[in-house]
DNA sequence: CTGAAAGCGCTAACAG
DNA sequence: CTGTTAGCGCTTTCAG
């Protein structure tokens, strides 16, 4: 308003205002040591007076560093991300760093596109969720070459060797199936994800270790392959209720899956949880809201973005020693089950 | 691998490898005119050997351009700003541009501070989604000043005359209660929303007129003021049934309201839709998974991100006349009706 | 067609 | 304590 549209004041233009130079404005403004107490009042004031704002692209130049790191997802829409983005975003906000956000849309080759022009933004630091499409890592492995700091979160790859913040998927299976345990079912099913994704071979591990803890048989009849969907919960029910000795609950691998078994169930008049127990695995949005509520694992997602931007701004803050963050740890956050009315017959 | 960690090849670094001058090289890896077909040709290759990458931050500082967006949304938590955020990032990344995020948490001091860093960041322009909380728009007004783009998206503000993409929620109330009233329904009850808020006023108009239209009165006993909340939903469900002729379809202002009103009345054994209509707006996911299946209004949340960044698009491009924008115009998109189980009574 | 030089805005080294 | 100089990597004059 009162000045001039589109005008960005420099430390130039205030040490022409003072009679200063560059270099002692700019050491003012930053506090360095080597300015008087007056001076730098002085210049603090006008900068104010004037605002000033720092311009980061030219700091960033002759600094070496952004402030900005680069958040690989596979899609905002997907809400389990928007929800990792939010712990992310408000850690790095905290700690003075802005997120850049790419979407892989599940492609490597967007992926690929998107470390690529991270690289050229040069961002100081790269959180990457893997794309389900992904088997090849070595634009991954360029990132760690470049010893450019790099964590993966949720899904990871093991084979890598690169830091990670994960949900033990294990240990959440185990939750739930013993669970349902508890509740006095005695054969459990489950409704399994694609084996070539870890995670979810991690929760049939889980699940398996569970009725084995719990003297249980592992019955392979009983363990539906399914993909992540409702369909598939659907066609596990009506497979798993052709068998001679049907199973009286479910666990199944995530939400979507546990949605369409209860489905199924209502549709064949079949009562949850009286007759049959289900508990799902993610905690999605709508489960507390179906009728009945469905009982799910807890995978942390805000608690998860946070972790991973803290592990991240370690490995930027260690920095030169590019290498060393090859044997970095692992985080494993502690899966949080949620049990409603799908599970609990008392 | 081959090639010691953390080194980044610049055109200096080509020009030396080929004998030339980085003014050379410049031109003949941008395809400026004044380069003989050969050396472009032998720089085009020695970059690609030698995978170069142009430091986006050291064109940024000369071309004074980023290529950056800044996209303000209260929060990557909320299912419709993750949403957004997919149709904006897709188009963005379509147009060669990055999506920086940042989140008020619906308080108007980190909307502030959010501006601050992206003029500091010089980002190309801005899209934001205004924080619950913020009444005072000097910050807005300040990237206008700037003549820096700016648009809006869904949470606009009218009188700041600043380009905006938005829903028609006029227009989806009228065809939510219209839809209702074909239905069969005749008391039809609306729960409100925060009256400050211009989206939820707009409903408010948009069931009122429907009303009119087909020659049904519109009788104040039967709107609620509530906030947007399950528990709001309930109330207000409790609250009609205590009237003489209580109503027999309600139409809330957003699905958290109308997925209380169906807990609330299915509680009471009403059973919907035969005896009581639901219609809610925003379609939410849990929608179409709860029993009844809620019938809803969809906002379009993708399309919405991509229309934004079109119109900032164009505001950017336009470039140079920074005040010419002040006029720009609105963009309204077409509420498109979901209609369930809660108010098909066939 | 190519080179030399300057500058985007900032800060760090070296002088004074 | 302050000024001068130089350079981050790039592009764009202006000369040759």
């Amino acid at each position: 308003m009162s000045k001039p549209v589109n005008q960005k004041v420099t430390i130039a233009d205030i040490a022409r205002e003072l009679n200063l130079t560059g270099a002692t404005v700019s050491r003012a403004l930053n506090n360095r040591k080597g300015t008087s107490e007056d001076t730098r009042k002085l210049v603090q004031a006008a900068a104010a007076r004037m605002n000033y704002h720092r311009d980061r692209i030219a700091y960033s130049l002759r600094a070496g560093r952004t402030n900005i790191i680069g958040v690989i997802i596979p899609s905002a829409e997907i809400n389990f991300f928007g929800s990792v983005i939010h712990g992310i975003e408000n850690m790095a906000n905290k700690h003075g760093y802005n997120v850049l956000i790419y979407q892989s849309n599940e492609q490597p080759e967007f992926e690929q596109k998107g470390i690529t022009t991270f690289l050229g933004t040069r961002v100081d630091g790269i959180l990457a969720s893997i794309a389900k499409e992904t088997t090849n890592f070595k634009h991954y492995l360029e990132i760690k070459e470049r010893g450019l700091p790099l964590v993966f979160f949720d899904r990871a790859n093991d084979t890598l060797n690169i830091p990670c913040v994960v949900v033990d998927d294990f240990k959440g299976a185990y939750y739930a199936t013993e669970h349902l345990v508890h509740q006095g079912y005695r054969r459990i099913a489950h409704i399994a994800g694609q084996q070539h994704l870890k995670i979810f071979r991690d929760r049939l591990e889980g699940y398996k270790a569970a009725l084995t803890a719990n003297n249980l048989p592992v019955d392979d009849s009983l363990i539906f392959n399914g993909n992540v969907s409702i369909e598939a919960g659907r066609q596990a029910i009506s497979h798993f209720l052709t068998q001679a000795t049907p199973p009286d609950a479910v666990f199944a691998v995530e939400d979507f899956s546990a949605l369409g078994a209860i489905k199924e169930l209502k549709d064949r008049q079949i009562s949850i949880p009286e007759d049959f127990g289900v508990v799902g695995f993610a905690n999605e949005a709508f489960g507390e809201h179906i009728t009945p509520s469905l009982s799910s694992i807890d995978q942390q997602t805000v608690q998860m973005g946070k972790e991973a931007f803290k592990l991240l701004l370690e490995l930027i803050e260690e920095g030169g020693e590019p290498v060393k963050h090859n044997t970095k740890s692992r985080i494993i956050l502690e899966p949080v089950p949620v049990f409603r009315q799908s599970s609990q017959r008392k």
